[in-house]
DNA sequence: GTGTAACTTGAACGGCAGTTCAGTTTTTCG
DNA sequence: CGAAAAACTGAACTGCCGTTCAAGTTACAC
């Protein structure tokens, strides 16, 4: 309902025609609109979460799991929720705390990506903290932009500017993820392609 | 009021009063509270735009130009209103027109700064509009977390991974700004530190 | 001055939407 | 089966707030 209608739109009776009750029922559940609402927020980024964490560990090099990464939220994630979720944390105490929850785990997701670049000799030196967070940031700035419509920045040149961005930072080439690359399961395939 | 109370949550009442007059009397010269908000949003931006062309034409440097850029956005700039104005960009057409017209107007002022470093020789070769984009981006991004006062990411840090960033995009260390090159004005001081 | 247009206002209207409540249905469990 | 707890509902309540309106005041032109 939230992506749909936006945070401010969206009515208690909306939520229970859509789950099939009626209004009284999901105060029944949540007690107030304002405890739906954040709770709900953080539901989606929960399960993208989720499902990255999964497919990035089925990619053994760091190089291919930080390209799945970016390519994820260029072309899948919904920023509408997110930016939703921003807002609401102006001014809401219990949206701040959900908010921040989520961006450290994010930012350490990238992070350990980014060390494990290190370790394996991929990426270059350099404080893998700080890298992260600029990745992080070049990711929501551009999906603003995308999620707005903005004329000068569709999905495709977001990814190829956070790409190159990556690329920059850890430099090492972000080569396009194939089949292979997405196929490959831990352990196997000695670096066909090592720099 | 936006600023204070949240786009959400700021009523024709509250504005009335701020400016010393009737409800009735907002109504009558911005005919409904939605043109009132729309025409709001984008004054704080226009205004700081102005004051940043100013400061930027007293600059003679391209790299205390881009530099400059950078500090006032994490020093100065209130970011919740740009915050503010991209929620309402998601359902109304009018914000989103302004935002685009504001967007475009900022990414163009980087990206003239960088043509400018580029053609004096300070800034290594590439496509000004894509450094311009990410610079725009990793700002957005990280103001996002500063506003909403994230732990990890302070007014400082965003500064210094900006910067960082930009030195990286333009390859070319961007030095702090001290008295001489915010006095400078223009066609002095031959390069005493040219790369 | 005086009439007209511009501007302002207090008061009231109207609708929306979150919440409450009293009562009904459904489920659980001994 | 039967009673108690849980789950749910329709209807009404309530407060808020944008908007309208008719009447008032000020500013201005001639």
């Amino acid at each position: 309902m939230i992506a749909e209608r936006g945070l401010a739109s969206t009515r208690i009776a909306d939520v229970a025609e859509r789950a099939g009750t009626s209004p009284p029922a999901v105060l029944y559940w949540f007690g107030s609109k304002d405890d739906l609402l954040t709770d709900a927020l953080t539901v989606d980024e929960d399960r993208f979460y989720g499902a990255m964490t999964e497919r990035l560990a089925a990619l053994e090099r760091p190089r291919h799991r930080l390209r799945l990464l970016i390519e994820a939220c260029a072309a899948e994630y919904d920023w509408a929720l997110w930016m939703e979720l921003w807002g609401r944390a102006l001014r809401d105490r219990g949206a701040a705390a959900a908010r921040q929850r989520l961006d450290d785990r994010w930012r350490e997701q990238i992070a350990e990506v980014i060390r494990d670049g290190q370790q394996a000799g991929e990426f270059a030196a350099g404080d893998p903290d700080d890298a992260a967070a600029i990745i992080a940031a070049v990711l929501d700035g551009l999906a603003v932009q995308v999620t707005l419509g903005d004329r000068a920045i569709p999905a495709d040149r977001m990814r190829d500017l956070t790409v190159r961005s990556a690329e920059l930072l850890v430099g090492c080439e972000l080569a396009p993820l194939d089949e292979r690359a997405l196929a490959a399961g831990p352990s196997e395939e000695p670096r066909p392609w090592a720099s």
